[in-house]
RNA sequence: GCCGAAGUGGUGGAAUUGGUAGACGCGCUGGAUUCAAAAUCCAGUGGGGGCAACCCCGUGCGAGUUCGAUUCUCGCCUUCGGCACCA
């Protein structure tokens, strides 16, 4: 008996699918599709367990969906714009176009190992002109529409990466590649107005909800952050001018005794002068301005502030308050200057008190006390409006919008929105990038590059500096180009994109990747898109999930596509972790896949993979689980090529019948309820473990089963035979979406003609399901008593009586009142005594 | 502080709609096979008590609802993730 050589198997098959183009797909509307999608990976050199684990999870489903009969659409391909190939150009002195086709190179060949179902015709490369220049199209027409625009404004800067950063990109005040802090500076740059889809990217979230998790929901909401209230206008005293402010409490307006602006505030500066407190106004922005912006930003941070000198006018009391400035009050969020209610705002309330500011309550407080002096924090929940003239009594919701309508009706304010969401920074000072196509021209200003001279080519004769300095800044091929409007010589544009750009839209870009006129086909996209099921890490929650989104509804504007959002569903699986901890180089605990390979073959990692974790929760890397994995397939073998003899066995007659042996039919009941489970499991739940747990107690029992009613000295019967081949068939097709190559190696054994991927999914009948006897558990009191084997029709009355009946039930009700019998139906019944 | 997820044997994890807690695997123990080992197979394996049949306890902690709670409600504890002087 030839024992299992993963390795020969293994090979055979990729190449079969390889030659045999198996994986490869075409749009047919006459068949059902799904397009399955898992994050395309940078080419960083090697693949890691996290990338295994990624692929894997996507294989099985595709592979499952496939042996269902759906048109499955599952492509790669290679993220390759960005900084880490510029950090390698720069310590290999090579370049990063060098390197990135290396590690790509590399990592196919990797990733071939793992036996993956991609269609290979359709992979893509972004740092390939056929793809970015898509990224220039995109851009121009987003700029058509008026959603880029370019301003110099205080930025992230990351010194160690030399280049602006995104909002997203900053995570805890650090560059969420290299981890160096980062610090504000004044840039001129480029911005998508994503902010102009803050309200559909939220309202979208509703449609996600279901099929994508809620944290990753939840964390959308938080970034957009929505806040609805009121902007009004405070008149300031003695002037024509007034100062706009944002609140989302117009329902304390009466109780607003002082205002504070923003540092930055450009009548920070205007009001003080000519007040006795211009000297002090202008010392204290100095000293905001030095101070650390994380530091300001966070809440355990000091309040500090100084008088304007000068007062305003509460619009709704018409009492004289005074204007302050503060270090607590940021220009970027709403109109950078706050109306303070320190009865009703924690930090306003802080800030009364610290410089002995007066506050007033205005909402009644439960207890009734509106004496402000015994307020020991703010009084934040909302509450009938009092000492407010005519609102008082008012409350919640209702009171809001009365005080808005009547701020309205006055023009002196009106119900708006705020949103957290800041515009999306797309500049970036680097080389390894998609250029921005734009021309600076000293008589016609800013001129977009016309469409039929895209793309602009990323030249790939040029050297990095040794600090990373773009070589584009200064490489006069590249930035002297005459104006296309008025043909005087002109600049180019020097930055880059963000790389996001490019994986705001792959997607797309796959339903027809190699489309010349378009970044891609109309039609292809409306077959193939949105994406069914999307899969990749948690660390893309906001970033890349967020900037895909807003792509989409741009392109839906455009009429490019047709569906509402772009990943239908979105499964966020789990770190790969070994000894408790990540893996990772400096902990040393890194498992290599091409080790694991080498040693048990991809079917013993892929099996592994799913069935010890489900997809969504951390893996504990486990040597030994490998083993148990490699042990299993083994098994599976040395059953196949025990009972390979009685193969070529034709079913006699109908085994359908009554007169099956018990054993027989417990066969076939196992088949069935294994089919049902396994499907189940992918379909429903997506839990891969608790299918393959499925299977392995069919091997179980397929094994106990073959021993004892297939190995005797006397013949076995021909119907026993044919039913044992159904059961290792089904065993075959559905272990094939977890271990591919053993299946479909052992399934051409069988003397089967085409694939399991021809041969489809198996089918459960829920007539075999079901058992003659089945067993009841008895309860005395909701404690498990005894468990009794009856008839599977047996109606409740009989059922009652044979519980009641039984000596070991009667043990525990002997003289006591039975209270109450409840049966649950084929499961249980519980005696309630007293 | 707010929002979200989680907490089950020695271990990874099951328990799908409130109905037998611990499926399946790993590890461990004992046995078979072997000159021996590897491999394989068989049996056992939550804790405590008992010769045994069985009994008691047990899903982070404390209450509650229920005939019955890992599952639902309330209050805590711990861990992880996100947001946060956002007006």
């Amino acid at each position: 008996m030839p024992d299992y050589d993963p390795k020969t198997i293994e090979e055979k098959w990729q190449k079969r699918w390889e030659d045999e183009k198996s994986f490869k797909v075409e749009a047919d509307p006459s068949k059902p599709k799904y397009y399955l999608l898992e994050m395309f990976p940078y080419p960083s050199g090697r693949i890691h367990m996290g990338h295994v684990r990624n692929y894997t999870i996507g294989d099985a489903l595709a592979r499952f969906k496939m042996m269902k009969g759906l048109n499955v659409l599952h492509p790669i391909g290679w993220d390759s714009f960005g900084m880490p190939a510029e950090n390698a150009a720069i310590q290999n002195k090579s370049h990063p176009d060098t390197w990135t086709h290396d590690n790509i190179r590399a990592m196919t060949a990797q990733i071939k190992r793992l036996g993956l179902s991609y269609d290979w015709t359709r992979e893509i490369t972004t740092c390939e002109p056929e793809n970015y220049q898509w990224n220039q199209w995109c851009f121009l027409k987003f700029m058509e529409r008026g959603l880029v625009y370019r301003k110099n404004s205080e930025v992230n800067w990351c010194e160690s990466c030399n280049t602006v950063l995104a909002n997203e990109q900053v995570v805890d005040g650090l560059c969420w590649r290299c981890d160096n802090e980062v610090v504000p500076k004044q840039q001129e740059g480029w911005f998508f107005k994503i902010t102009d889809y803050a309200d559909r990217l939220l309202e979208g979230c509703k449609d996600l909800a279901g099929g994508w998790p809620e944290q990753v929901l939840t964390m959308q909401k938080n970034w957009i952050g929505k806040s609805t209230g009121a902007e009004v206008d405070f008149q300031i005293k003695d002037s024509k001018e007034s100062i706009k402010v944002f609140t989302t409490r117009p329902d304390t307006l009466y109780g607003a005794t002082f205002m504070v602006l923003a540092p930055e505030h450009p009548l920070t500066v205007s009001l003080s002068r000519g007040t006795a407190q211009e000297k002090t106004i202008d010392a204290f922005i100095k000293e905001v301005k030095s101070q650390d912006k994380i530091a300001r930003t966070s809440e355990g941070g000091e309040k500090l502030g100084v008088f304007t000198g000068v007062h305003a006018v509460n619009p709704l009391n018409g009492e004289t308050i005074p204007i302050w400035t503060a270090n607590f009050v940021l220009m970027d969020y709403g109109t950078g200057a706050i109306m303070s209610v320190p009865a009703h705002d924690q930090r306003d309330f802080e800030f009364a008190k610290k410089y002995d500011l007066p506050i007033r309550v205005v909402i009644l407080p439960p207890d009734g006390n509106t004496n402000a002096d015994d307020l020991k924090e703010a009084m934040t929940e909302l509450g009938p409006m009092t000492q407010s003239g005519v609102f008082d009594g008012l409350a919640d919701d209702e009171a809001k919008l009365k005080v808005c309508a009547h701020l309205q009706s006055k023009k002196i304010g009106k119900a708006t929105v705020q949103f957290r969401l800041r515009d999306w920074g797309v500049s970036r000072q680097r080389y390894w990038g998609t250029p921005v196509p734009i021309i600076f021209c000293e008589k016609c200003g800013t001129v977009p590059v016309p469409y039929k001279d895209l793309p602009v080519i990323l030249p790939l004769d040029a050297q990095l500096g040794d600090k990373g300095q773009s070589p584009l800044k200064t490489l006069d091929s590249f930035i002297n180009v005459p104006c296309p409007k008025c043909k005087a010589p002109a600049k180019r544009e020097t930055d880059t994109l963000d790389t996001f750009i490019c994986s705001s839209w792959y997607f797309d870009r796959f339903t027809s990747p190699h489309e010349k006129k378009a970044p891609f086909s109309k039609d292809s996209n409306r077959y193939w898109m949105a994406v069914d099921q999307y899969i990749g890490g948690i660390e893309h929650a906001i970033l890349h999930l967020l900037y895909s989104r807003f792509f989409h509804q741009v392109f839906r504007d455009m009429g490019l596509v047709a569906s509402k959002e772009p990943f239908v569903h979105l499964l966020t699986q789990g770190m790969v972790i070994k000894d408790g901890a990540k893996m990772s180089k400096s902990k040393g605990n890194v498992v290599d896949p091409d080790h694991i390979i080498d040693r048990y073959g991809t079917d013993t990692a892929r099996l592994f993979i799913l069935f010890a974790a489900p997809p969504t929760k951390q893996l504990e890397w486990s040597d030994q689980g490998v083993e148990g994995s490699f042990r299993f397939l083994k098994r599976v073998w040395r059953l196949f090529e025990g009972s390979k003899n009685i193969f070529d066995s034709k079913p006699v007659g109908d085994d359908t019948g009554a007169e099956l042996q018990i054993k027989l039919k417990e066969l076939r009941r196992m088949i069935h309820v294994t089919i049902k489970r396994v499907t189940e499991d992918i379909e429903k739940r997506m839990q891969f473990n608790t299918a393959i747990a499925a299977i392995m107690e069919f091997v179980n029992h397929l094994q106990k089963f073959f021993e004892g009613e297939m190995n005797h000295t006397h013949d076995p019967s021909t119907k026993g035979q044919a039913l044992f081949k159904e059961a290792m068939e089904t065993l075959i097709l559905l272990l094939a979406p977890f271990a591919p190559h053993i299946t479909e190696e052992m399934w051409e054994q069988m003397g089967n003609k085409g694939t399991t991927l021809k041969a489809g999914w198996p089918e459960y009948n829920e007539e075999y399901l079901r058992t003659d006897e089945i067993e009841i558990v008895i309860q005395v009191n909701g404690k498990v008593r005894q468990k009794l084997s009856v008839a599977e029709g047996i109606d409740e009355e009989s059922l009652k009586a044979k519980s009641l009946e039984d000596p070991r039930i009667q043990e525990w009700t002997d003289g006591k009142e039975v209270k109450k019998v409840i049966v649950v139906p084929k499961k249980l019944v519980n005696i309630v005594v007293k």
